[in-house]
DNA sequence: CGGAGTATTGGACAAAAGTATTAGGCCAAT
DNA sequence: ATTGGCCTAATACTTTTGTCCAATACTCCG
C-alpha cells in the first residue's frame, strides 16, 4: 500500500518546508498537497493518508468547524494543524476536536519533525508552550463549545452556511438538498446546541473560526 | 462649573494607576470612576465630564460598538480609549470612531500624562507606534465597516442586542420600545449596512467586537 | 418663522424561519 | 435480520422577521 501525506496550507513558501521537512522524516511517503479547504476534502476522500498536516487559515477556510468536520468524515487520518497562533485556548480546542496535535508555524525543523514522530507513534503532539499552560484550570470550555463536536457532518455543512448570514433557500441551493431538509438540519443542530435560533448559531459558529488577525482585519 | 473626569475600566489595579497619574495632571478634578458599561453610561448621563478615559473590554461591553454609541450620545465628551491592544488596526478604528486618543495600557505614566495633556488642548493623541504606521495606506476598510458609524444611536443599540442573538421582541423589552420600533430600526440598520438579513448584521457586529487575541499571537 | 430632512414610532402585510410529524432509503452494529 | 442513527424530504402549522406606508416629533437651515 502505499503511504501518502497531504499537506494542505495556502502559503507556498511553508508549503514547500514543510514538504522538506516531511520527506526528510518519510523518505518513503507520497507527498500530496493541497492548497485550500475544497482540494484538501476532495484529495481526502479519494486517498488513503497516513498523515495530514491542515492549516486552518486557508481561503476557503471555516476554521475549527473544518477540523471538525474533516475527522467526523475521516475519523481514522491522522491530523495535525498548524498554524501561526500560539493561543493555548485555540491549541486545546483542536485537541478536543481530534487533532493529533498542533504545530506552531515558527517552530524548527527539530521541533516539527518530532512532531511527525510523536504522532505516527499514535501520540498527541502539542507545542512545548502548552506544557505549562496546557493543563491550566482557565482554559475551560464554555457551554456549548464542546456541543459542536455532536454535530453530524451534514449538520456541520449547514451551520457553516449559517454563519455565513445565508437563507435557508440560499443553503438548500448551495449544498444541493431541499428547503425541507435544512430545516430539519436546523432544528437538530438547535437541539443540540441549546439555542433557538440562527442569530445564536451565528455566534457559535463565530467562536469556532479561527481568528487570523491578518493585515487590515478590523 | 466642576471638572470632572471619568475612568471606565473593570480593572481594579488599572483603575487606581489611572487615577493617580489622572489625579497628578489634574489636581482640580473630581475623578469618577465606572467598573462597567452600564455605569459609564448612566454617569455620561447625570454628569458632564471634561474627559473620559474608557476601555472597550468591559463584561458587558461591546468593544467598538460602544465608543460608536457612547459618542453618538455625548459627542462632545473628549473620550480616550485605554486597551492593552497594540494593533494599528484598532488604534485606527477607535479614532474614526472619534475617539480623542488611544492609550496602551503598558505605555509608561509620564507616556500618559503627556495623552492627556494632548488630548485636553483639543487634539488626538495616538501612541508613537503610529507615528510609524498610522497612516499607512495597509489599513483599509471594508465596505460596510465605516457603515457602522453611520448609524443613530437607537439604530447601535438595537445593532447590538441583535448581536446578541436576541429577538425582535426580547431586543423591544429590553429597551422598552415597542416590537415594530425595532424592525424599523433594522430596517434601516439593513439600509445602511447594505445587508438584507440579521445574520449577516450580526456578523457585522462581531467585527466591531474588539478581540482579544491573547498573548504571542501572529 | 417655515420648510426640509430625518429619527422615531406604529399598523398592516408579505416573507422567512422554525416546529411537529411522518416517512423512505441507507448503512453500521448487534 | 432487526435495530438504530443519519440523511433526506414533504406537509402543515405557528412564530418571527422584514417591508411598506403613514404619522409624529425633532433639528437644522435659510
Amino acid at each position: 500500500m502505499s503511504q501518502a501525506v497531504l499537506i494542505a496550507d495556502d502559503h507556498p513558501l511553508f508549503r514547500e518546508a514543510l514538504t522538506y521537512i516531511a520527506g526528510s522524516v518519510l523518505p518513503d511517503c507520497e507527498l500530496h498537497e493541497a492548497i485550500n479547504y475544497q482540494e484538501t476534502r476532495d484529495k481526502l476522500e479519494s486517498n488513503s493518508y497516513k498523515l495530514v498536516f491542515l492549516d486552518l487559515n486557508m481561503p476557503d477556510a471555516n476554521g475549527l468547524t473544518d477540523l471538525a468536520l474533516l475527522k467526523k468524515m475521516h475519523p481514522q487520518v491522522p491530523m495535525v494543524v498548524v498554524s501561526a497562533l500560539e493561543d493555548p485556548n485555540i491549541i486545546k480546542t483542536c485537541l478536543d476536536y481530534n487533532a493529533s496535535g498542533y504545530i506552531i508555524k515558527s517552530s524548527s525543523p527539530e521541533e516539527i519533525k518530532k512532531a511527525i514522530n510523536t504522532i505516527l507513534e499514535g501520540n498527541i503532539y502539542a507545542p512545548p508552550s502548552m506544557d505549562q499552560t496546557g493543563t491550566s484550570a482557565s482554559v475551560t470550555a464554555k457551554p456549548g463549545t464542546d456541543g459542536i463536536s455532536s454535530l453530524t457532518p451534514s449538520q456541520l455543512k449547514v451551520l457553516i452556511e449559517i454563519g455565513k448570514g445565508k437563507l435557508n433557500k440560499q443553503i438548500a441551493f448551495d449544498l444541493e438538498i431541499s428547503e425541507a431538509t435544512v430545516k430539519a438540519h436546523i432544528t437538530s443542530i438547535f437541539k443540540k446546541l441549546g439555542i433557538n435560533n440562527r442569530t445564536q448559531a451565528v455566534l457559535i459558529a463565530q467562536e469556532h473560526q479561527t481568528r487570523n488577525p491578518a493585515p487590515g482585519s478590523q
